[in-house]
DNA sequence: GTGAAAGCGCTAACAG
DNA sequence: CTGTTAGCGCTTTCAC
């Protein structure tokens, strides 16, 4: 029933060579220790006929090198990490390393069990998007040795390399575009407070609005939700003030938003313009397409990967690099800003 | 700088026992050994103390078994991927498996190395979603003895175990309902035609009409993609005999279509009417919500997680169970379907 | 109650 | 140009 699974042994058997040579050949080093033509294309030929796979595991062992990357994110459902997930899976292929992939479901505890798993695993790098605050399981990580970088969310204060989006600067330009355009109540829609990308765009909005010598009209919300998009904008629009716009945060944020908009039978832009981070397919088949910030998550993908590449296979040499970078976003105009 | 790598044999020195009751205790197998209480308690102390991780290439080289299920899947930057992976990965999880993603891009070669990348880390068993019409990279995991199961996509021909959702139930009932609110002039836009959910979606579709003696009025279109929807959809309306109602086979589909139907000036539903398949969460907020059939996604996970584990850790016992499942989606009614 | 030793499949000195 | 051998970290028979 269950084939006998085929190793270097049975290969050095039934070509009658020894595992030395054989493990040459696979290893494409023959010319290097000048193995004659003949023996490599009979180990070639046998490999081939007995469709031999090598065991990672032992070479994992041996090598301690698992041609592995672990990749912690916090939620797959969320496309936008989705994407990037994509992205990196590719990329990481193309260059031989497999992916082991963990979804925290946006959960501090996960992640740190996740984190420990990979560790066990050997891998050979690690990219993560961190759930929450904690900060000492990856620190742990970088003294075992193991290189790390983070994407999207990162924290300032520990020596682990970042790529993500320049987050505030996306919040300032847009926040000013809608000024420029004669808005004044801008109402902020934030998500969890407590991660990076949030607080840098509240940042951003805010300081956008202090420029130019108004003060921020609203802030609420506290998870990157569809129902808190739609909470906050029931609440919102009950106030005495209303905005003439509404920065969301998310396009999720942005979605529940346009929901209590709707029903309450406020007409975008009309009634009330609008904007929103993260730019995803579908805001060009809103009843009024949205505008939004446009994060650029192939180069984000790229970079990182390099980044942590470089780092694991950098055989010497301390080249400085720079390791801590953000992309500024770009804003892809659509109809739901109007000018007043 | 790089710590030394505590093992097992660290801890057996610093406590003074050997390799063998050091490896007990920590396999919970104490009591079986009958190791006294104080042993097993300084070996668990040192353990916590050394933040001794096991090294997982050892003991699945040992063992023979990884603790791994190998994903494979198109692409995820499709939502509805996404989305199963997600819930995969936590299920996985919890039952302490890591998850090795692969992400083909809807590419079958890359789909055939990512199994046999897989095959070579010994996964103890594989969830597929199938990119191609290729199989035989997939029967021969069966042979070596690795468990597959497919979901969402499969091959009837194949002696491998799937779960899905059964497409030709969801497809005939909405077109059913789309007549029995007096449609007859149905247009189906399809995706990729090769693939099982596709095929049996359209013969939904087809059989619904005959059903009802009608020929099907129109099959278009080519792959699972906004693009695609776009253009049938453009091409359909320049028709002499126009539709009264779309089918679009994926929401991907729909959102090209609604931008064709609006660029050209038809309003959904007053002048289409239109129905989709996945119900994405996104078909609440379009201009008009959108009636969708809805595949049971987490009863596939689930599903389809313990046909697998029970197959990987079935000790004995060859209990013939039910392996070809299909699941019957349900139908979420918005308002894009009008009677006429 | 505990330990010694073999071996999983592979690679890399070292030895010709 | 090719082979012998040790050992990666772990589990498990067999032995006391």
């Amino acid at each position: 029933m269950q084939l006998e699974t085929t190793t270097i042994k049975t290969i050095a058997e039934t070509t009658g060579l020894s595992l030395t040579t054989v493990s040459r050949v696979l290893n494409g080093v023959a010319k290097k220790y000048r193995i004659s033509t003949a023996t490599e294309a009979k180990v070639l030929e046998e490999t081939r006929r007995l469709g031999y796979i090598p065991n990672q595991a032992a070479r994992n062992l041996r090598l301690k090198k698992s041609f592995a990357i672990g990749l912690v994110i916090p939620n797959l459902a969320n496309p936008f990490f989705a994407n990037i997930v994509s992205i990196i899976n590719q990329v990481l292929h193309e260059r031989g390393y497999s992916v082991i992939l963990t979804d925290c479901n946006e959960d501090e505890k996960l992640e740190v069990e996740a984190v420990n798993a990979l560790s066990a695993r050997n891998m050979d790098g690690m990219i993560v998007i961190p759930s929450g605050k904690k900060k000492n399981h990856l620190e742990l990580l970088r003294q075992k040795g193991i290189p790390v970088v983070f994407i999207d969310r990162y924290f300032d204060d520990v020596a682990i390399p970042y790529v993500a989006t320049n987050h505030y600067d996306g919040a300032l330009k847009i926040t000013e575009y809608l000024m420029a355009n004669g808005h004044e109540k801008i109402a902020c829609l934030q998500g969890s407070n407590h991660v990076m990308p949030n607080v840098k765009r509240v940042q951003g909005y805010v300081d956008a609005m202090k420029k130019h010598e108004k003060e921020p009209f609203y802030i609420g919300g506290n998870s990157f939700t569809f129902e808190s998009g739609y909470l906050e904008t029931k609440l919102l629009m009950q106030k005495y003030d209303k905005p003439t716009a509404i920065l969301a945060l998310s396009d999720t944020i942005l979605l529940g938003s346009l929901k209590a908009l709707a029903e309450d039978g406020y007409r975008v832009p009309e009634d009330i313009s609008i904007a929103t981070f993260d730019n995803s397919v579908y805001l060009d088949f809103l009843a009024c397409p949205v505008t939004s910030v446009s994060q650029p998550v192939t180069d984000i993908a790229t970079i990182a990967i390099k980044l942590l590449l470089d780092k694991i296979e950098k055989t010497s040499g301390n080249v400085v690099e720079q390791e801590k970078i953000l992309i500024s976003p770009s804003i892809i105009h659509r109809s739901s800003i109007l000018n007043r």
